[in-house]
DNA sequence: AATTTTTTGTCAATGTTTTGTATAAGTTTG
DNA sequence: CAAACTTATACAAAACATTGACAAAAAATT
């Protein structure tokens, strides 16, 4: 994987100081002591760098935090330093030492914002372009830059909804979105062990009713809770009301997740959320999100579910009732 | 998780220290006296440690707080080292999870069937219980200790046409198979990253036709292929002809392959796959598979595809039109 | 039981390496 | 021209290495 990236050459140094929180003179240092990075001169001898670049020395930046030297790491591969990374997660428990853990210098949210713009670019070009490849890479590399939080709400989010506009004006087709999807659901793999769930995270099930073959919302979903301490099982698109009423019975689940991000003209769509309702009782918290949720207002209130009103809303919910069953959890051992 | 087999990962003798407990003064006695560790070291001559290392120095830590003399032990192997630790405390604090230990020695052929069987009784039981946690902890347990190809040929493969079976007497609901390919496409990111694909790999699309609903057998196809040296596109199931054709444009696949693993009375899929092959043409390999693969025969021998037989043969055929692809790219450069 | 020997963890002295930062003087860029 | 780069050299704090010593604990011997 990530064999092929964006290799066009673009930032000078203090960017790419900025974004990966190592100081220029260390960036040069680094440099000419370990050859960590090989950027590319312009006529008058100025460094240019990579998006590559910028990833590598700021997982260079973690790992020497992490406490691997320098002058052991600079070499290594992309891939090997977020090798590198991810065996640090689970080893931070065993800490004895208090360590002064260092506030990694984070960029700013207005930063974030920006470069998350310059990644929806590259991500949506790589879409139009079908290449799955390129799209897993600039997936990857924003991941590390931006953080999981910022990942979902500046990237995501709005990539996914732009894809949905571009399918409709007929300019991407079903598999584009397909592919999309393909590319996200193996990334949830990243996400997942960015965030390890806590013990006694709450179940949810997330899904999409009958006639709804959409699933980038649904994805969207699960991987923004799962963020907010939930324990997601996904299932795809397309699910039965009996088949999703199953799996929230299997799994205990506390919370119900839909996405319905087409208007159907039939009644299918609002049969299947109040057979749902049937079958899952009360006692389970049905969440219906999705662009064209809207467009069933009559069903949800009558079943009385909270219709998502964007990213921050749901956000706010999930947390929220995380919180809530948490507790309800504690008291129903005590 | 965190199988120590990275050589790449190197710290200094503080951060060894920190890790295993064990104070840099002891460490260096330790190496000194009795040879515990053998680290190699920078041109400066500082000592650099890799994972295993602190692995090792937590163990003998742990053994001579046990009331073991550290010259007794010092030149243990791992193994015989955590069978130590484990003999001493056989129920007080098992304070480590339990780790998929990997033998140093690559098992034998006989061996890693063993250990598959027993993973896939483990892993049938998670699909059953409808615990995607668990079978994603197994999974990946699995492909540590077995290799991605052992895993695939003893573990994923027979798995999932176990689930096909239990799934058509009953036993297993639909949503089984959904949460199982969950898990499992969110698995292909590990498998890889285990074999990154050659930079000349010939591309491939990997789909079910419409009204195939099973994705499990398209996604076993896919993640072999991957293996097998190809780049892979995976669309999931349930797609209609002109789409999968379009992907084969976009990517200018070599190959298609499509999976069938329940057969319909009606003749969609006869008439799906005519269209495909009448879309992508000659050029492109067709190859169909899956268990109800051989119930459309008629259409298969019609248009000229070849029908797999079982895992081997596909495996062959993979590498085999690889090379044969690869060779054509070649001449065509040239 | 008392004495000697060995093992083992810790420390100190002294010199070297690593590594982040700083300064100076010249060059490129807009 | 000013701001931002460049190279080259320098510097100091932190960390590491080596050697040798020392005392408590454990083991062996008398």
């Amino acid at each position: 994987m990530t064999v092929t990236n964006d290799d066009s050459a673009q930032y000078l140094i203090r960017t790419v100081s900025k974004r990966s929180g190592v100081k220029s003179d260390l960036v040069r240092a680094w440099e000419r002591r370990y050859q960590a990075v090989n950027p590319v001169r312009t006529a008058g001898g100025h460094r240019v760098y990579t998006d590559q670049d910028i990833a590598r020395l700021k997982l260079l930046n973690e790992a020497t935090n992490n406490g691997h030297s320098i002058s052991q790491i600079a070499q290594l591969s992309l891939d090997d330093l977020k090798q590198l990374i991810k065996e640090e997660l689970p080893a931070s428990n065993q800490e004895s030492i208090a360590e002064p853990v260092k506030t990694t210098s984070t960029a700013g949210t207005r930063d974030r914002y920006e470069i998350a713009q310059a990644y929806n670019d590259k991500c949506y070009a790589a879409v139009l372009a079908f290449d799955a490849q390129a799209l897993e890479s600039h997936f990857e590399n924003a991941i590390v830059e931006l953080g999981s939080e910022a990942f979902i709400e500046f990237l995501l989010s709005p990539l996914l909804t732009k894809i949905g506009e571009r399918w409709k004006t007929g300019e991407l087709r079903p598999v584009h979105e397909h592919m999309t999807s393909s590319v996200i659901r193996s990334l949830t793999y990243i996400l997942r062990n960015n965030n390890p769930c806590p013990p006694n995270a709450p179940r949810m099930i997330v899904s999409t009713p009958i006639g709804q073959l959409h699933e980038l919302g649904a994805l969207l979903a699960a991987i923004m809770a799962e963020l907010c301490g939930w324990q997601v099982t996904y299932l795809g698109a397309n699910l039965p009301a009996e088949e999703i009423a199953a799996a929230v019975r299997y799994t205990n689940a506390c919370a119900l997740t839909l996405s319905i991000s087409f208007a159907t003209e039939d009644n299918i769509v609002a049969k299947e959320i109040r057979r749902i309702k049937k079958l899952i009782g009360n006692e389970v918290t049905l969440i219906v999100g999705g662009r064209a949720a809207s467009h069933f207002q009559g069903v949800l209130t009558e079943v009385g579910v909270a219709n998502i009103q964007g990213y921050a809303h749901f956000r706010e919910l999930l947390k929220q009732l995380a919180t809530e069953y948490r507790a309800r959890e504690k008291i129903l051992i005590n």
